[in-house]
RNA sequence: GGCGGUGUGCCCGAGCGGCCAAAGGGAGCAGACUGUAAAUCUGCCGGCUCAGCCUUCCCAGGUUCGAAUCCUGGCGCCGCCA
């Protein structure tokens, strides 16, 4: 069987670790409890999150038993990034979240076995704390030189804008919750996103100081960068959530179809599950016919299965199929139009009113001005025919099966509008 | 606490009291080319009942025929001093 940690590093996601070897050796010499958190900063995770999420289920798979912690506490906080200071969100608001991301982690994760998963959450520990135990028991521990030292710190402190102090408390938080898994279930593993190497080792260090004979570890795994230079995870209506109300599977499915041809390899090896060898004859394929596109579908449809499902998958390649294919949409069947149309961002109206409104109705652009000058530079569709007059107003004729009209803004950004009155 | 500076559209950033919906850059959008890719070129990029009108230049007042540009107060940020 191969070292899970030799896995990892073929899949470029061991990009950072304390003491290589002596990691590789406690993962071989049997389960090891690790943890991972995420903190509840929005109703859901976003792609972005994938990374971690699946390679805790990887280490799962490989053997090893998660501690999936979700941040109840460290949410209320906020985790410094580097540009500007968090706007703080109250305490139910993030209870709500907590509970969110909780249902959207596990079906990630086996709660059966030797190795069943755990949920945490750090308000648990830190609820009843008092302020003095905090800065006696933990505090104490941490040194404010090399507090000033992390990157997200050290960046606000040039900045105009400063840090408060709250912000700068958080590595607080983040150590002690290593420290009190460890205690509580023995955990001797976190692993987070390079960006948090940080956090990672302040939980080392707080260790060592408090528990001697512990052998802890920490791995970093790699950052999600575009070849372009952009932001990974954006889509243009802005984050790509795992939630289904947030971003349609449709668009899930899309986002990772649309992946660059130069990053499609490196993406793949970090999130996909398919094996080595099955790996590597898609990305060759990829190399010889890139306008196929077998890696960007290959990974499109992984994901889209395991986070929505296999019906839903289904659904949106057929839909995809549909909308994209160059036959006229008007020979499509009523019901796979319909299958189709309701992966779209959708709007019903009673009567049918210009074209302009529509667009902006259904939200294909911001503004009704918007929606004049997608018509006037010749990027707005209906039923992939071009939008010829800024005052057009679609007939009930051009109504498919007598009630939907699709319209397009550019090549790829679709809606639904349904006529609902006889 | 004192003194000085600063606050412009998604971001950075220019802006003489009228010619400013506001230079320039970036981001973004559309078109052409393609493979629902990248690069490149072109156009757009506050709103609307769109050849005109309306609402913007931290907030609230004021001066003026007229203010993003001047004055007063407030708030935020930066620097120096204490």
């Amino acid at each position: 069987m191969t070292d899970i940690v030799d896995e990892l590093k073929w899949r470029g996601l061991f990009s950072l670790s304390t003491d290589e070897d002596a990691l590789r050796k406690a993962l071989a010499d049997g389960p090891v409890t690790f943890y991972c958190g995420f903190d509840p900063t929005a109703a859901s995770l976003h792609v972005g999150h994938l990374v971690q999420v699946l390679t805790v289920r990887r280490l799962q798979q490989a053997g090893h038993r998660p501690l999936a912690l979700v941040g109840g506490a460290t949410g209320q906080i906020g985790d410094p990034r580097p540009t500007a200071e968090r706007t703080l969100n109250d305490p139910e608001t993030v209870a709500n979240w907590v509970a969110r991301l909780r249902s959207q982690i596990e079906p990630f994760l086996s709660f059966e076995g030797e190795n069943a998963a755990t949920m945490v959450n750090n308000l648990d520990w830190t609820a009843g704390m008092s302020a003095i135990e905090f800065l006696r028991d933990i505090g104490k521990h941490f040194r404010v030189n090399k507090m000033l030292t992390k990157d997200s710190v050290a960046r606000r402190l040039e900045s105009q804008e400063g840090i408060s102090y709250t912000e700068f408390s958080y590595q607080l938080l983040q150590g002690m919750d290593f420290l009190e898994l460890y205690r509580r279930y023995g955990c001797t593993l976190q692993t987070g996103g390079s960006d948090q190497w940080g956090n990672l080792t302040a939980g080392i260090d707080l260790i060592h100081r408090l528990e001697p004979d512990a052998a802890v570890h920490a791995m970093g795994t790699p950052l999600m960068l575009k070849s372009d230079g952009t932001k990974f995870g954006k889509s243009e209506g802005g984050a790509v959530w795992l939630d289904p109300t947030m971003t349609t599977p449709y668009a899930f499915y899309q986002f990772w179809l649309n992946t660059d041809d130069r990053d499609i390899s490196t993406y793949m090896r970090i999130l996909s599950f398919k094996s080595r060898e099955e790996l590597e004859e898609i990305e060759k394929q990829t190399e010889e016919r890139p306008q196929a596109r077998a890696a960007q579908r290959a990974l499109a449809e992984e994901l889209t299965t395991l986070v929505h499902g296999a019906d839903q998958c289904a659904a949106v390649i057929a839909a995809s199929k549909a909308l994209f294919g160059q036959g006229d949409l008007a020979d499509l069947d009523e019901a796979t139009l319909a299958a189709a149309l309701s992966e779209l961002p959708r709007v019903e109206v009673a009567e049918l009113g210009p074209v302009v409104d529509l667009l902006a109705e259904v939200g294909l652009v911001a503004s009704k001005s918007a929606a004049r000058r997608t018509v006037k530079e010749g990027g707005a569709y209906v039923n992939n025919v071009k939008v010829a007059a800024e005052d057009a107003v679609p007939a009930r004729e051009d109504l498919l099966h007598g009630r939907w009209l699709v319209l397009r803004r550019g090549k790829k950004n679709l809606a639904a509008v349904e006529v609902t009155a006889g």
